[in-house]
DNA sequence: ATGGTCGAGCATCGA
């Protein structure tokens, strides 16, 4: 039994006391965070220990910042995504050796903040055209390597009407534009396949609600945070979905963690 | 109706 999670926590400094919860209350073996907004020097680290994870991260004072909290020991750490912005900490990878009863096998992990791109047109949204085809040269070269690999996080892009609330509104905005889900789009002919997609086809399954307008309440959400997965795993996931219970919580995140489960690979 | 609310860090920016 392996279990994989993604959460963008906007600011883990707010939001430690419930991460470290959910990690008592899920046992995730990786967990992968966004939006930390905080420096490495000022890294709550030590919470994490006393709660027996090891921790990887990168991050900067304000803005961005990531993540990555394992049961197993992290290997191979990358702090950057190639050729790509190096002020903006948005990436961070590593190999985790699962047990996977007594049948280990090497998984790679790539966590991702994807830039959110503010508006179609703008400086930052050519900025996340960039950032997202250079991921995809990365990832070329990383699926030949790692049979098992996981791609997560916040991707600030809805792939399909389904995972937008009002698809006909949304049409043509920021996170649900026809360049960025063709993004998507390539990812997943790589030969990623969406986790959740591999459980449930339900509509209205969202992960970020706005904080404006009463948007959890009414469920005005999108499905921007994901894991992809490549088929080695697809073929044993046992379960994907969306703890929405985080986001109804006192002084929630805007976006609700995505948990993925698999049983063990023969 | 181009608003509204968070978080960081102290006026505004980013989401």
């Amino acid at each position: 039994m392996l279990k994989i999670a993604t959460w963008n926590v906007n600011s883990l400094r707010v939001r430690l006391p419930q991460v470290l919860r959910w990690l008592d209350e899920n046992q995730p073996n990786l967990f992968a965070l966004q939006e930390t907004k905080v420096e490495d020097e000022k890294f709550p680290h030590t919470a994490f220990k006393e709660s027996g994870y090891n921790v990887i991260f990168t991050g900067q004072k304000a803005y961005n910042g990531v993540a990555i909290l394992s049961r197993e020991p992290p290997q191979n750490v990358l702090k950057q995504l190639p050729l790509a912005d190096a002020d903006q900490k948005r990436f961070i990878a590593a190999t985790y050796s699962i047990s996977n009863g007594n049948n280990p096998f090497d998984l790679r992990l790539v966590n991702l903040y994807v830039p959110n791109g503010e508006a179609v047109g703008s400086e930052k949204y050519i900025y996340k055209l960039q950032w997202l085809k250079q991921l995809e040269k990365f990832l070329q070269q990383e699926i030949k390597q790692h049979k098992y690999l996981v791609i997560l996080g916040d991707f600030n892009i809805a792939p399909s009407s389904l995972d937008v609330y009002d698809p006909i509104k949304w049409e043509g905005r920021v996170l649900f534009s026809e360049p960025e889900r063709m993004h998507f789009g390539q990812l997943i002919s790589m030969g990623f396949f969406d986790a959740l997609r591999e459980i449930s086809q339900e509509p209205n399954t969202f992960s970020w609600w706005d904080y404006r307008t009463f948007a959890f309440r009414r469920n005005h959400g999108l499905r921007i945070d994901h894991i992809l997965i490549t088929s080695h795993l697809a073929k044993y996931i046992t379960n994907c979905y969306i703890d929405k219970e985080l986001r109804g919580a006192q002084q929630p995140s805007d976006h609700a963690p995505v948990i993925a489960a698999f049983k063990d690979v023969p």
